[in-house]
DNA sequence: CAGTCGACGTA
DNA sequence: CGTACGTCGACTGG
């Protein structure tokens, strides 16, 4: 095909050109009314045009480099390393310049860790083989290795970019007198000062064309070596690896992976209203009219949507930028209005760790790729430490892998999971994609993790970041002022403390579960021997079905009570089942069960333990409807306690190396304080200000006797009753529980009211306000909804009764151990001591003790707990030390 | 293989 | 017919 008839592809190196003009037009001259200097935009576009109406390409993209680090600065650092610091005027030239190409209708391509020219590469080998005539246009020499009958070189000549030489085959013949693909390896031999690249003394380009030629390669001109005579001679043997890496590194790759190919590069039509915007800013008045005239001229309908890269496409969702170094601190400032606005940030997770950063303000948005170790994110490290607002939708992550990095984190500002639980705390967790969704009523495009190749692209990190601040503000606007407070005061604060405790972690000893396990097994072993002993057989004693069959059929017991599948076979169930119908086999059933639950926890415990001989807990900051945090993988709030093996179990969890010992703090009795502080019961109030134990002197109340003829069981009635209360406990529930007639239990209930009216008299109000309300608020102003107290179905509506009345209590004493712990979180920090919490469990915290530290930490914790929150009675704290964790307990 | 249920550990 | 969780094994349905 004859070369007129072919499609011409012309493909610019964007960085290399904005430079030379940069350096060709006076800054001075070019300059827009907010101060941002143009010279090097002016340049380039005029350039641009020029080219437009000479070249004709059918096919146009222009390439940057991402940063001025790269593969070649990893294998060699000193690379280009003589180039000075990037003037300042020429700083927030290239995003625009993108922004403007990007109107024109013109894809821009960039790829982290190449340079601009092996994009240029890439594209010429394609573009040569899909039959097009290739254009290049790049201010570096390197670039002259791609020219073959195919690809022509356009290079700027010395005084700057309004002329442009060509190069193709002859032309470089003429001016080197090689072919193009051995230009490199003269480059090699001479050096190039402006890569930082030195080559062999004394050569220069003369001698190296005369080897090249004569040994037809540099491989065979260092072959030859020992024949090349003179000083030239020895310092070509001496120097030769100079030579090598040279060649290695001034090689361009024509393989890199690129997102679009030469046939996308089709060129599209300019968006008007978007090139108007652009040159308005840029206060190009004559530039603009030559660009409407060159699209006129080229019948383009002017559409108002660009495909490719635009700033702004359809949906209002802003372009992406690729950022890094002093451009990515020009646009930080500037989007963030130095440092006053706040930004949507989401990372980008690659095999190891942190791979990019997707930053947007509320209409523009940029990816940074992350590469550890290279120097270019002075800006963004500084920004990201700072207190400028920072949105993410999982900061506790975005923290961890952001530290894991080296980097640190301040400023986090919102947290759309938190806010979205928040408000919602019953919610299924959401990823961004279902917020975006559920929020704004927009799709995210994501990758579907079923496909080899998708076919739907996920959004960039950057997109991401600017859904994260969408659905950032529209749930600070829907979130009342109360969980407003509780968001900023409470969990935001609360999040660093509580990644700090699951990296931390907690030392357990092996050696004491080994030997759990290995005892547990046996004695489980032991008693399923007998029970099969007992029957005869063997079943799956951990099968509810099997066992059903066993005991209703088989043996012939009463039935119990029902659930989905049959006949409920739970403790309480076996327990009144022995009182009816003894039989050995469910003791033995009881005490296997028993033996391998604990079996099985030890298990999972030793697994989890990590290499550093501790169990890193995770804890769900959003995983309750109550506000009380979670813990899984493993579980550490439900570790046994009451039984002897429970305690064994605790005996595991050590002070670590360089501490001294565990120290345990929890509240006494939180939740009857709450009560007593919500309902304002006068008796309730007394029995907490006497000094008296809570059950002997509610007991002695109720029973009307002294507090010291409360007996024991009169104590335990009173007891069930107190902590049944906060639950919405009934007189049946009570009654079953204490083993006593439903008519006792209801007697108790009433002289139990009799005295602390105002106790029902509150949880009855509670249950009210929520129906009117539709939610129930803590001490804090913590919301939870319900929407059931209204429901027709007598289930749901009790369910949700209980619910709302235990939700102020059960979360007003979450808010106030979180707001313990961010106080000692504090105090600890302040006062610089090495003591740190590890565990949380709803009303207790657990401390590693370091050297000399038990007193004063003793002091911390008891002041931060006990002042956590003033109520009309007195918080109560009791601290124990000891080597592991069952010492500690008091 | 993922999801559900019963059972049970904690506050 | 007492709130709030997480985890396990067995079982179910595909």
């Amino acid at each position: 095909m004859p070369d007129t008839e072919k499609p011409t592809l012309l493909v610019i190196d964007g960085h290399s050109l904005a430079f030379r003009a940069f350096y060709a037009l006076p800054v001075d001259s070019f300059q827009n009314r907010e101060g941002q200097h143009t010279n090097a935009i002016h340049g380039f576009i005029a350039m641009l045009i020029n080219l437009l109406a000479n070249e004709k390409p059918t096919h146009l993209a222009v390439a940057f480099d991402i940063s001025r680090y790269s593969f070649r600065t990893r294998e060699y650092p000193e690379y280009k390393g003589t180039r000075g610091v990037t003037p300042p005027e020429f700083i927030g030239q290239i995003p625009l310049l993108e922004e403007a190409l990007h109107a024109m209708g013109i894809t821009t391509v960039a790829k982290e860790d190449y340079e601009a020219d092996d994009i240029l590469a890439t594209l010429a080998v394609q573009g040569a083989e899909q039959g097009f005539r290739v254009l290049i246009v790049s201010g570096d020499r390197d670039a002259i290795q791609m020219v073959n009958d195919d690809v022509t070189l356009l290079y700027p000549n010395a005084r700057g970019v309004s002329e442009l030489k060509r190069y193709d085959r002859d032309a470089v013949f003429e001016r080197y007198g090689i072919e193009p693909h051995q230009y490199p390896e003269i480059a090699a031999l001479v050096g190039e000062t402006s890569d930082n690249l030195t080559g062999i003394d004394k050569v220069g380009e003369k001698t190296a064309v005369k080897w090249i030629t004569q040994y037809g390669s540099l491989d065979e001109v260092l072959a030859h070596a020992d024949e090349i005579k003179g000083v030239v001679g020895e310092k070509l043997r001496e120097q030769k690896d100079n030579a090598i890496r040279n060649r290695r590194l001034n090689r361009l790759l024509t393989d890199v992976e690129l997102p679009v190919g030469p046939n996308d590069l089709e060129r599209r039509p300019i968006n008007e209203t978007a090139v108007r915007d652009v040159f308005d800013r840029l206060q190009f008045r004559t530039l603009l009219d030559r660009v409407l005239k060159i699209a006129a001229a080229a019948g383009d309908t002017v559409s108002s949507v660009v495909a490719g890269e635009p700033s702004a496409v359809a949906g209002g969702i802003p372009g992406v930028r690729i950022l890094v170094d002093e451009e990515l601190g020009h646009w930080l400032d500037l989007v963030s209005a130095k440092g006053t606005k706040p930004l949507g940030v989401q990372l980008e997770f690659g095999a190891d760790g942190l791979a990019g950063f997707g930053l947007a303000s509320s209409d523009d948005s940029a990816y940074v790729p992350w590469a550890s170790g290279r120097l270019d994110y002075t800006a963004l490290e500084a920004w990201l430490a700072g207190s400028s607002p920072k949105y993410f939708f999982d900061s506790k992550r975005a923290l961890k892998v952001i530290e894991r990095a080296g980097l640190s984190l301040g400023g986090v500002a919102f947290d759309t999971t938190i806010a979205a639980w928040l408000l919602k705390p019953g919610g299924h967790p959401q990823n961004l994609g279902g917020q975006a969704y559920d929020f704004l009523g927009e799709r995210l495009a994501e990758a579907d993790p079923n496909q080899l190749v998708p076919d739907t692209e996920a959004a960039s990190v950057a997109t991401e970041a600017w859904y994260v601040l969408r659905v950032a503000e529209y749930l600070a606007e829907r979130l009342d002022d109360g969980s407003l407070k509780v968001l900023d005061t409470i969990e935001l604060p609360l999040i660093p403390v509580i990644s700090a405790m699951e990296t931390t972690g907690i030392t357990v000893n092996s050696e004491i579960l080994a030997r759990l396990n290995r005892e547990l097994g046996e004695t489980a072993a032991d008693l399923a021997a007998r029970a099969y002993a007992e029957l005869g057989r063997e079943v799956n004693l951990g099968s509810p079905k099997q066992l059903q069959q066993v005991l209703f059929e088989d043996l012939g017991m009463p039935k119990t009570r029902a659930n989905k599948t049959g006949y409920s076979t739970d403790a309480a169930s076996l327990t009144d089942l022995q009182e009816q119908n003894p039989h050995p086999f469910l003791d033995l059933l009881l005490q296997h069960r028993d033996a391998t639950k604990l079996r099985q926890m030890v298990e999972t415990l030793e697994k989890a333990i990590e290499g550093d001989h501790r169990v890193h807990t995770r804890y769900e900051q959003t995983g309750t409807s109550t506000g009380r945090i979670s813990s899984t993988d493993p579980n550490l709030q439900n570790i046994p306690v009451r039984a002897a093996v429970g305690k064994e179990i605790r005996s595991a969890f050590e002070s670590g190396p360089e501490f001294t010992t565990l120290l345990t703090a929890d509240y006494s009795q939180i939740e009857m304080r709450i009560m007593a502080h919500l309902s304002g019961d006068a008796g309730l109030i007394e029995a907490f200000n006497s000094g008296e134990d809570l059950h002997r002197f509610v007991g002695s109340r109720i029973f009307h006797v002294e507090p010291a003829e409360v007996t024991p069981t009169m104590r335990t009635k009173v007891k069930a009753m107190s902590y049944g209360l906060a639950y919405g406990l009934s007189a049946f529930g009570l009654s079953k529980q204490l083993r006593i007639d439903t008519a006792e239990a209801r007697q108790l209930m009433s002289d139990y009211f009799a005295r602390f009216g105002a106790v029902r008299d509150y949880l009855r109000s509670v249950v009210e306000q929520a129906r009117e309300d539709g939610y129930t608020e803590t001490i804090f102003g913590r919301r939870r909804p319900f929407g059931d107290l209204k429901s027709s179905n007598r289930v749901l509506r009790e369910n949700a009764e209980r619910a709302a009345l235990n939700a102020p209590i059960q979360g007003s004493a979450a808010d106030i151990l979180k707001i313990a712990m961010l106080g000692v979180a504090d105090d600890l920090s302040t006062r610089n001591l090495s003591s740190r919490l590890l565990l949380q469990v709803h009303d207790e915290l657990v401390f590693e003790v370091a050297d000399g530290e038990l007193d004063i930490l003793t002091e911390v914790v008891r002041d931060r707990m006990g002042h956590a929150a003033e109520l009309k009675v007195p918080l109560e704290v009791q601290v124990g030390s000891g080597k592991n964790w069952d010492e500690a307990a008091h």
